[in-house]
RNA sequence: GGGGCUGUAGCUCAGUGGUAGAGCAUCUGCCUUUUAAGCAGAGGGUCGUAGGUUCGAUCCCUACCAGCCUCACCA
């Protein structure tokens, strides 16, 4: 028996001792079918909505007819009158059945429980208390739930304030059973919904813009376009082992190549590496290629790119992150690598020695080893002492050559390249470059990578013969662009872990 | 990979070297405008898994599994 069949039957072993709560629901589910329900029926004619209706009642207004379908989530029976909440897409509301209303529905609303999906048509109306719900003049049953929902209440006292009642917070069960997350957690709904915005609307602004979305390929005979160990696969016609990509970059530049004025990408990248708050094994990236402009022409281009986001989701320029304030109106600070360290530190980098820097890096307490470049000791530096500190959104600009293999030598400044990224919240949100194109330059930067993966640097870049054949070609002076959409989105939405904007995280294997 | 913390009822959590508790949920009864509904009663557990110590382990020890935090690695 291998892994995959113990699985299933372990699963299967599991259904069948039921607990009492499953069995219950059983049979109630066996009632309903012998009172002629059907408890999985067909469809059902929505053509309200809770929060809509809440929004729109008026005391004074003749009273209105509604129907509304969604899951039950609290229920409070009083003998031949009950209360329940159903949750729908966009909220939830009280709905209120009578015994001499519904009829024999009422008998079959006695089987039903919290967790249950119903169809409901009824006047709309505001109770003794005050909260504005639906006199239900009928009641149908959608989807019967077998399996017990978590019982989340919450009390709102007069000020609004909102206190939940046996949360339902064990993370690792959020993650599992996302599912379960969305139904009783309606925050979790918003993130989601704020990242779906993020995404269109960078389309949005992107397409206006006439740049054309493309997608290239996920599996790669070579990785390539960033520093990262990949993830490998075979594909068994062909007997051959694939990559997943860790970057759509040389891909995208094939097609800056072949002449479209200005493509973009959305997609997933996957990247074998640690997980934590900010890092999942797969995660979705932008990224852009515009012909005939430079990374000065591209600083503005994602200034002005997240302010419309920051607007589109958020409503503002200004957003709440944790304790911060982050202001997303254009123009954001733009200082070079060497000088924000300078700021920091008071240590001058520039022209110093592979040993020198070392040494520096080790005097801030720095770890380096034997087999970091001279790039890759300053990236440490950076990322260590000035990166936690550089919460506005800021332009981080001209990099070492040596880590920077694949963008253009600065136009004036010797052993720099003409790269930015924008740091905000104290992490990378994107990175940019005026993209190589010579060729012969090229080549000996990916030949210089080979070198340090000689040293042990698991993460260098290897050569792609191909990519250099369709520069040799000649590629058009180009701006390219990279945006981690995750990440965005967890400033945006204010969330400290790069789980909560994803709605399945890496999670080692149920067992 | 290192360190710390956690795993007990469907959910959230207490607790003890003598095989277990609360609130909510569930079930029974009462209740036709309630809302953390209420009142009265009841059921529900391989105390993460496997070993060990012990007369006896959920508790102590070891390993393993899973999660969280943190460091390392890493965008």
């Amino acid at each position: 028996m291998n892994e995959h069949e113990d699985r299933l039957s372990k699963r299967e072993s599991f259904e069948q001792e039921q607990n009492e709560l499953i069995k219950r629901r059983l049979e109630e589910l066996e009632e309903l079918k012998k009172l002629g329900v059907n408890p999985y029926a067909y469809s059902f004619d929505v053509d309200s909505y809770s929060s809509d209706i809440l929004a729109s009642f008026k005391d004074d207004a003749p009273p209105s007819d509604a129907s509304v379908a969604g899951r039950i989530v609290s229920l409070r029976r009083m003998g031949k009158a009950s209360f329940c909440h159903i949750r729908d897409s966009k909220g939830k509301m009280q709905i209120y059945l009578k015994r001499d209303d519904i009829g024999s529905a009422y008998d079959q609303f006695k089987l039903m429980d919290i967790g249950d999906i119903v169809g409901v048509k009824g006047t709309v109306f505001r109770t003794k208390t005050g909260e504005v719900s639906i006199h239900a003049k009928s009641l149908e049953l959608l989807s019967k739930s077998v399996r017990p929902l978590p019982v989340v209440k919450e009390k709102v006292d007069e000020q609004g304030n909102k206190t939940v009642y046996d949360p339902f917070s064990d993370k690792e069960l959020r993650y599992r059973q996302r599912y379960v997350d969305l139904v009783v957690n309606p925050d979790v709904r918003e993130v989601f919904v704020k990242r779906a915005k993020v995404v269109s609307s960078v389309r949005k602004f992107l397409d206006e813009k006439g740049y054309l979305e493309v997608e290239t390929p996920a599996l790669q005979p070579i990785y390539g376009g960033a520093a990262a160990r990949p993830f490998t696969t075979h594909h068994n016609a062909l007997d051959f082992d694939f990559y997943l990509r860790i970057s759509d970059e040389l891909y995208l530049k094939r097609l800056i190549v072949g002449g479209f004025e200005g493509v973009y990408e959305i997609g997933k990248d996957f990247r074998n590496e640690g997980m934590d708050k900010s890092h999942n094994p797969e995660f979705t990236m932008l990224e852009l290629y515009v012909p005939y402009k430079d990374y000065n022409w591209m600083m503005e281009l994602v200034e002005r790119l997240i302010h419309f986001v920051a607007l589109a989701v958020t409503g503002g320029a200004k957003v709440k992150v944790g304790k911060n304030e982050i202001d997303f109106t254009p123009p954001w600070k733009r200082i070079t690598m060497l000088d924000s360290i300078r700021e920091v530190t008071g240590e001058e980098l520039a022209g110093k020695s592979e040993g020198d820097l070392s040494a520096i890096a080790k005097k801030h307490h720095v770890e380096v080893d034997l087999s970091m470049g001279a790039g890759k000791i300053i990236d440490a530096i950076f990322s260590e002492l000035v990166e936690p500190k550089l919460i506005q959104p800021t332009f981080i600009t001209d990099y070492p050559v040596e880590m920077s293999p694949l963008a253009k030598r600065h136009r004036s400044k010797p052993g720099l390249v003409e790269r930015f990224e924008l740091m905000c919240n104290g992490h990378e949100l994107a990175n940019a470059f005026s993209e190589l194109n010579d060729p012969l330059d090229q080549r000996s930067r990916f030949e210089d990578q080979a070198r340090l993966k000689a040293r042990g640097d698991e993460e260098a870049m290897v050569v792609d013969e191909d990519f250099l054949r369709a520069l040799e070609y000649g590629m058009p002076p180009t701006a390219g662009l990279g945006v981690g959409i995750d990440r965005l989105t967890m400033v945006l939405t204010d969330r400290d872990s790069i789980r909560d904007v994803i709605f399945f995280p890496q999670m080692k294997p149920e067992k």
